[in-house]
DNA sequence: GGTGCCGGGGT
DNA sequence: ACCCCGGCACC
């Protein structure tokens, strides 16, 4: 389109010899305003015919057909000049040159460098007949894409030209934003030529053609990366004065709320979650693998998204949208997203919890583990290993929790066995003795180890510690077999009570400080 | 009655 | 989370 608007206007421009108008044969010089052509094939060599409409020197305009003017050439150089720009018009060719060719024919060189721009010459000379010649540009405007057209277009296609921004912000497409440079050259064209508005000469429809296919071009590299900044700039002029708050997401520092959503995520991010704060909440959760992280905020998410998973050290700044794919949106009541949360938060699923919700019949977390002892037949059938299987499964995950917590909630799944009366193995009391001592005494083993590191009880009891560890690994598969338990078999064994008395109390687990089952002295 | 714990409640 | 207590079941 730039080569051919360079030759368009260099014909234009172009001075050129015309028959007298006063018919007296001797040539005048004049130049080119404008040129209408019949055919509408430009490039097409031969099979057209134009009407030039000639600016004369005193200012008058006459339409000259190419015969007519090519006589007023040097015979040589005549018609070449013309025919040849134009045929050049669909190459690269520099038309400039030949036109000055053709141009040192006539009596005044000097005038021969504004000549290259057919604009001012015109401009320049024509004082009288602007009318006139604003007429003829009309002609010409709607035949060929002359620069001067450019404006006015630009003013009357405004409407148009928010319109489609409007449009193009709705869909969020960023791609639709991403060409704004081109936009604002191609203008005129582009959207003129997609409106019915005017008539279209070819060269003008094959060249606006070529812009409508920026769009996919855009796509070519990251669809959001480029367009915020660039649209941010290009956009403004047109959009601000015209609808100002349209816009697209990346309007920039005129919108803080849009700005800080980044361009990518502007429509939904944002925005709804703040709406719904009311009686509901939006969350968004990163998709990663093995993350499954969850923010309040699509920035946060994002932000999350872009650092540790893309690994971009960018701030919020740079989102090319890509995170987009790893989050989704939640939207949870307010109830349920503290729960939503905690089972989601990262610590909870991945190690711990997992082994415990399958098993789950059973209301309390923490008697999970117990209630499979009881229910099955292992009490009875010690040495089976098959009913161990999931004891030890849930069981250590059980403890770890315990570990983690209170150690005294160790106990609570003790506690549980009361409801199966029978049990002789009554062990359950203890733990998980009753199936298989070796599987259990692993994960019963385990416990141990880290409740002599984590030492349970404070300082006072490291002494203990270690007895604790005996009593364990002693008690660990007998001694539970014969226990008692119904309620919890009250634990038979040395309490803190009886070890330390009342008098100690001080000295006391927690637990049986608090009148809870006690944590130290496990039975 | 003493004891071990659970369930609850308070801060 | 920490702490206390009422109350129950067991010994």
């Amino acid at each position: 389109m730039h080569t051919r608007r360079l030759v368009k206007r260099s014909v234009l421009g172009s001075r050129v010899y015309a028959p007298s108008p006063t018919g007296d044969g001797a040539p005048v010089t004049g130049v080119v305003q404008a040129v209408k052509q019949e055919n509408r094939d430009l490039s097409a060599a031969g099979a057209r015919r134009s009407v030039y409409t000639v600016l004369m020197q005193d200012g008058s305009l006459k339409e000259f057909s190419e015969e007519e003017i090519a006589s007023g050439f040097n015979h040589t150089a005549a018609k070449g000049p013309l025919k040849s720009s134009l045929k050049q018009s669909s190459s690269n060719g520099a038309p400039d040159g030949q036109k000055v060719e053709g141009g040192c024919l006539s009596p005044e060189p000097a005038e021969e460098q504004r000549s290259t721009d057919g604009k001012r010459v015109s401009r320049d000379s024509d004082t009288r007949s602007v009318s006139l010649l604003e007429q003829k540009r009309k002609v010409v405007s709607s035949s060929i894409d002359v620069p001067h057209a450019r404006r006015s277009e630009e003013e009357v296609d405004m409407d148009k030209v928010t319109a489609a921004m409007v449009l193009t912000s709705l869909s969020t497409s960023p791609l639709v934003r991403s060409p704004p440079v081109r936009v604002s050259e191609g203008l005129s064209g582009s959207w003129k030529d997609n409106g019915s508005a005017g008539p279209f000469t070819p060269s003008s429809n094959s060249s606006s053609g070529g812009y409508w296919s920026w769009s996919a071009p855009s796509d070519q590299s990251n669809p959001s990366t480029p367009s915020p900044p660039l649209s941010a700039d290009s956009f403004k002029p047109f959009r601000v004065p015209s609808l100002g708050g349209v816009g697209p997401g990346p309007a920039g520092p005129e919108d803080p709320i849009l700005d800080e959503q980044d361009g990518s995520s502007l429509l939904f991010d944002e925005p709804i979650p703040r709406k719904r704060k009311n009686s509901m909440k939006v969350m968004f959760k990163c998709l990663w693998k093995n993350c499954g992280k969850v923010l309040s905020t699509a920035a946060g998410i994002q932000r999350h998204i872009r650092t540790i998973h893309l690994g971009r050290n960018c701030d919020s700044d740079l989102s090319d949208g890509e995170e987009d794919f790893y989050y989704t949106e939640i939207k949870l009541n307010t109830d349920s997203v503290a729960d939503g949360l905690s089972s989601l938060s990262p610590a909870s699923p991945s190690v711990l919890s997992p082994p415990p919700p399958p098993p789950s019949p059973l209301p309390s977390v923490s008697q999970l583990p117990d209630s499979h002892k009881p229910t099955q037949p292992s009490d009875t059938k010690e040495p089976h290993a098959g009913g161990t299987t999931p004891l030890s499964r849930s069981a250590p995950s059980a403890l770890y929790l315990i570990h983690t917590d209170h150690a005294y909630q160790a106990t609570a799944p003790v506690s549980i066995p009361s409801s199966s009366t029978n049990n002789s193995a009554g062990s359950a009391s203890t733990s998980f003795t009753p199936t298989n001592s070796s599987s259990f005494s692993i994960s019963w083993q385990s416990p141990p180890v880290t409740f002599t590191g984590t030492t349970v009880s404070p300082s006072k009891s490291q002494g203990f510690g270690d007895q604790r560890s005996q009593t364990i690994a002693v008690l660990s598969s007998p001694p539970r077999a014969t226990a008692a338990l119904s309620r919890k078999v009250r634990g038979e064994g040395k309490k803190c009570r009886k070890v330390y008395g009342m008098e100690n109390r001080d000295m006391w687990c927690t637990a049986c400080r608090w009148k809870k089952a006690c944590q130290r002295f496990t039975d």
